[in-house]
RNA sequence: GGCCCGUUGGUCAAGCGGUUAAGACGCAGCCCUCUCAAGGCUGAGUGAUGGGUUCGAUUCCCGUACGGGUCACCA
């Protein structure tokens, strides 16, 4: 009876080793090129962090010529959820992340180095037990986990490390005989790792984004195998990102105590250590205190949130690859034009520690990537908001035409305007230029001249004597200045401040007037603008209405 | 509690032994031949703390405090 035996008879028809390794050779890529991979498990919808490290993960294979892909980590059957791969792979692609490999569906996957999900990789995990168990580098525990909870109070009490390691790792040297004889027996029975490692001793380890970092070794011997025959997240991890040929790990940074573990995995297996790069998770302040933004208690951790909201994805990568590398917003400021793919990120200048989520700042960025868009791509990502949230938008917008003017406003030149920064702004910023909304309008904001008589006074002129609907912008705004003049109001401004006794008001006040009656507010953009969008008809109707409300 | 990691303005942060300690968001003020969004300018607001090392420390070392992570047949 020997270890070979022993491997034998738990796992009878795993494959050599060798036959993955063939069959996943290593890959052909340039110097440099590195393989990233993004692998969630599909638990429930997808989160922020989980958007920033594929956002990271992507970036890096594509500016190196590597191979970025997904892998589905689904070896907890009691936390799946239904359609958990659709919902991260249709998540993904709403922010422009492309897949070099992987699941692109619940069942479907591209790419030679699969299966991508782990419940399909049963097979290959338990060949690689096997392999541990003939090396006498795993063995079978038949500990009941009340047993295990047992021994961890007892450790608790004594104060002294908890674990299942060294004298503690009760089936660790077990007499083999009885190790057979109890499988025979049909006891249960979980494979666990032997670990050689020495707690006092210590490792170094560089973190692509920590840095040095010094652990004890590990000398737990974990569980690689469960009771339903699949592996726990270590032992996937080693065996999928060798056999993946992952040369870059980055995932989050609540990883980083498991590195002493890992790095025994892999030099026990035979494989070469992958570069580790730690993230910093994304923090939410709450009651003057940090913590990792949650599903549960914050709505912005979910990635839906952005779309309901109506932040456009592009603004979104922004700012959270702002929060990676934060030059890349110098980046930006220098190349406003420039694809994000021409920015060249760095995993070590991300920050160690991490980063509190500010809304207001993203919908600052939102803002300006919004501003560079045109009319046209407005319209178009507005409407198909509004098809999904909100009805009465939609109707607004049907008239296509007429829309794309109103979205024409104070945009395409140069100094483009900063009005929106999510979707769901676009309504209230447009309402008033649509006759029905308007008409249904009762409310006039004035702001200087409230006098009804002196409003009524005001408009009449203006209509009957100064607006012509073919002025130019220099002409219109002249007139209004006339007009300003003759009732007694400052032609500008400056004039005005430097001797207010001389007048009413001035040219600003009197253009309010007319805005108001026009819009309803007193804040609007370019008022020639408007006009012309709004056309004669109109202005005629909307003063006619202002004067005899 | 053990083991790891961190701490620059309200937030994101640059610099990495000698700087008037960048920049962005936010805030306040002013300017910009109509308001607003912008844009321009100006301003307020910063290296947790105590010790070293050094001619000099935000930067290097140690302690303390505070914060974070982790100690599952979850990932």
């Amino acid at each position: 009876m020997d270890y070979k035996y022993l491997a034998n008879l738990i796992f009878p028809d795993a494959k050599p080793i060798s036959y993955y390794e063939e069959k996943y050779p290593e890959r052909n890529l340039k110097e440099g090129a590195m393989v990233t991979r993004y692998a969630p498990s599909p638990t429930g919808y997808m989160h922020i962090g989980g958007l920033y490290q594929s956002i990271i993960g992507r970036k890096l294979a594509e500016q190196t010529g590597g191979v970025f892909l997904l892998r589905i980590e689904d070896t907890d059957q009691k936390r799946q959820i239904e359609n958990g791969v659709r919902e991260i792979v249709e998540s993904v692609k709403d922010f422009d992340i492309k897949f070099d490999e992987g699941m692109i569906n619940e069942t479907e996957e591209i790419g030679n180095y699969g299966p991508y999900k782990q419940s399909l990789r049963k097979e290959i995990y338990q060949s690689y037990a096997k392999y541990l168990i003939e090396q006498g580098r795993a063995y079978p525990c038949f500990c009941t986990p009340e047993e295990l909870e047992e021994m961890r109070e007892k450790q608790e009490k004594a104060k002294i490390r908890t674990g299942y390691y060294g004298v503690w790792a009760k089936y660790r040297n077990y007499p083999l005989d009885d190790v057979i004889e109890k499988i025979k027996n049909g006891e249960k029975y979980i494979i666990r790792f032997k670990s050689m490692g020495n707690e006092e001793k210590k490792i170094k380890h560089y973190d692509v984004i920590k840095g040095n970092i010094d652990f004890p070794e590990n000398d737990q011997d974990i569980i690689i195998i469960k009771a339903d025959g699949l592996p726990t997240y270590h032992f996937a991890h080693a065996i999928d990102d060798h056999l993946m040929r992952v040369t870059h790990v980055i995932r989050s940074d609540e990883w980083v105590s498991s590195v002493p573990l890992h790095i025994d995995l892999f030099k026990t297996l035979g494989f070469k250590i992958p570069k580790y790069a730690h993230t910093a998770p994304i923090m939410k302040e709450e009651d003057g205190k940090k913590r990792k933004i949650s599903k549960r208690k914050d709505p912005e951790a979910a990635v839906s949130y952005y779309h309901k909201e109506g932040i456009p994805s592009q603004a979104v990568t922004e700012y959270l690859l702002n929060i990676a590398n934060s030059n890349f917003e110098n980046w930006r400021k220098a190349n406003p034009d420039k694809n994000i793919s021409e920015f060249n990120f760095e995993l070590n200048k991300m920050s160690v520690s991490g980063a509190i989520f500010d809304l207001v700042k993203l919908l600052d960025v939102s803002k300006n990537v919004i501003s560079k868009y045109s009319k046209e791509k407005i319209y178009d990502e507005v409407f198909l908001w509004a098809q999904r949230y909100d009805e009465e938008l939609t109707e607004m917008l049907e008239d296509k035409e007429y829309a794309l003017k109103v979205f024409g406003i104070e945009r395409g030149g140069v100094k483009p305007r900063k009005d929106i920064s999510k979707w769901s702004d676009v309504k209230n910023n447009i309402y008033y230029m649509f006759k029905d909304k308007f008409e249904k309008n009762e409310i006039y904001e004035f702001d200087k001249i409230t006098d009804k008589e002196e409003i009524s006074k005001i408009l009449t002129l203006y209509i009957e004597k100064y607006y012509n609907e073919n002025d130019n912008k220099q002409e219109w705004f002249d007139k209004i200045k006339e007009l300003s003049g003759v009732l007694g109001y400052a032609k500008e401004v400056k004039e005005y401040k430097l001797n207010p006794e001389s007048y009413k008001g001035h040219v600003g006040d009197v253009s309010t007037v007319i805005r108001v009656a026009l819009t309803g507010r007193k804040n609007t953009p370019d008022l020639y603008e408007i006009m012309q969008v709004l056309g004669k008809d109109e202005i005629i109707n909307r003063i006619n209405k202002c004067i005899n409300r």
